[in-house]
DNA sequence: TCTATTGTTCAGTATATACTGAACGTATTA
DNA sequence: TAATACGTTCAGTATATACTGAACAATAGA
């Protein structure tokens, strides 16, 4: 049996999470939750992909922090649901961005602690500071003008309707 | 004896690239030229940083191909030496930016061998990557705009002296 | 209360890969 | 031709961590 198309993208989502040193199984779980359009239990994401019930927990706990995935709960039912956002991309981006950020704040405070006759050391270490602070703002811009477009193309659609 | 500020911009920089998903030894390596200001034989990295040439030796090749450092050659001298570019960072954005790039190709083909009746699936694949094309732009755009200003700042220097 | 179902935690393993040491090829000098 | 110095390659290891299985707590229904 050849792969699915939906296969290969649960696949190949999984390899660039695991390229960006992230677990491979939290792209299964965006890869599997987009395709799904729905929200889906922990017991069948784990069943569909294959893996332990304990991964899926822990991976779709860590997708919630990263804003790609909700925790929905249904009337009548204990189940807890995951659905994957609208447009999860743009945490990518945010993620990024905030991490830059934690950067900058380290190099800053390094930079910082260089005596002062030593400013020929100090200042390429404070460039790169500077370099992450401003990257990391330009990457929040960046995700916020993605949200905003996705806002305006989800206004069109429900004015489609 | 406590870490000096070179030292503890060295383990920074360490750890930064391994969250990264690089060598750890990589960014060790850069932040070690980066402080230098000169060129540095590979043997008096490996002793500096205290790690065997195998491993400078493929990270510093690493670090060649990413656009972070140069190999000098010296008349008179069979060794390579090995300096950090003057604003070593934007190379970091160029690398993502092609992984996004490489991304985007990967996902597009994908989205593409969904068969007709499928569309509701093909979307959200496409506009993943979508996504990573359209950040890949942009991240190449902003790593442009730093080179620009870099030039120009550069040139200032030059006319202060 | 007992049973069944659910999600989490945690100790242990499996695995990917960073890193090393040693051997090698090449070039230079004597 | 030796002998030394340099960079690379590669097989083997060390290590970090993703992942699992099992035990557990909590909730709901019988």
């Amino acid at each position: 049996m050849t792969q699915t198309p939906e296969d290969k993208f649960i696949e190949t989502l999984g390899l660039i999470s695991q390229a960006d040193g992230s677990p491979r199984i939290s792209g299964q779980i965006t890869a599997y939750l987009v395709l799904a359009g729905e929200a889906c239990s922990l017991t069948k994401i784990a069943e569909e992909l294959d893996v332990s019930k304990a991964s899926v927990s822990t991976n779709v706990r860590l997708l919630e922090a990263r804003g790609i995935v909700v925790r929905e709960s249904r009337k009548g039912s204990r189940q807890d649901l995951w659905r994957a956002l609208p447009r999860p991309h743009q945490s990518i981006l945010s993620t990024m961005s905030d991490r830059f950020k934690r950067n900058a704040s380290q190099i800053d405070a390094i930079a910082e602690s260089f005596p002062a006759d030593k400013e020929h050391k100090r200042k390429p270490v404070s460039e790169f500071a500077d370099f992450y602070r401003q990257s990391a703002d330009f990457l929040k811009s960046w995700a916020d003008a993605l949200a905003q477009n996705d806002t305006i193309s989800m206004r069109k659609d429900a004015s489609d309707e």
